[in-house]
DNA sequence: AGAACCTTGACACGCCTCTGGTAAGGTTGC
DNA sequence: GCAACCTTACCAGAGGCGTGTCAAGGTTCT
């Protein structure tokens, strides 16, 4: 393998500061997947290292898990799924369009009400 | 409460199939915040149990978790995390931009020198 | 005033994530 | 051929997630 600039396991490992052990976990979460040898091995190029490395401190920064930059990839690969949640995020500013628009306007305006009871209340309580 | 369309959090979850114990839990994980009656109980409007139902679905329909719409949450939130991770992803298809031209070069010639090698092998192997 | 709600906080349990090991066996370099 | 690597497949333990339940105490309806 000497001569190739393709890492081995420990030697990916060592240059990044992730553990073998953990290598082998970023690729199950399909973040970065190394070639193979023709008998197996792992193969770290400089690509691989590369992103190895930036995962490393995007994880870091934010505190984040693999986990959830998996889920980031779930997203960007799933369209459905990316859309789904888009749009459950869409509805959010209150007044999501499924809601009738009669009921909305009738929750509007107890709010209100509500609020004014609050006030009155809080200057003669129960 | 009587008369008034907000729900409170027992009758809030019979309508949307959540318990009351998980309401507290989405609340927590902010995905849907309901508003407070005057004296801390949890008003829930037409637009919340809306939101509510639908985010049942989403989970149920994808398989996810609340955690990772939770995530999903806070990338929408935090531009830097959002553009951190996009900015991970953008690099993916293979020869980033931070790799050296000479070096990735090398490499891709490597790799079909590697995959020859394979193919070699596979006639007459070991 | 009492029943029937609500609140927060805590304990608990099963499952998943992250991380480290170890074992049994194949590959490579010298 | 042997040392030093690699592979997969497990066991294990800390910590988080999803969920229930219970306790102690405040609120509301009648």
């Amino acid at each position: 393998m000497a001569g190739n600039d393709a890492l081995t396991i420990h030697e990916a490992a060592e240059t990044t500061g992730w553990s073998p052990r953990m290598l082998r976990y970023v690729e199950r979460s399909e973040l970065v997947v190394p070639e193979r040898s023709q008998s197996g091995y792992r193969l770290y190029g400089p690509a691989e290292l590369q992103r190895l490395r930036t995962l490393r401190e995007l994880l870091e920064r934010f505190e984040v898990g693999l986990s959830e930059i998996g889920f980031a990839l779930r997203m960007r690969r799933d369209t459905d799924l990316r859309e789904a949640v888009e749009e459950w995020f869409e509805a959010e500013p209150r007044r999501p369009e499924h809601v009738d628009a009669a009921d909305w306007m009738r929750w509007e305006q107890e709010k209100h009400q509500r609020l004014l009871n609050t006030q009155l209340m809080e200057t003669s309580p129960r």
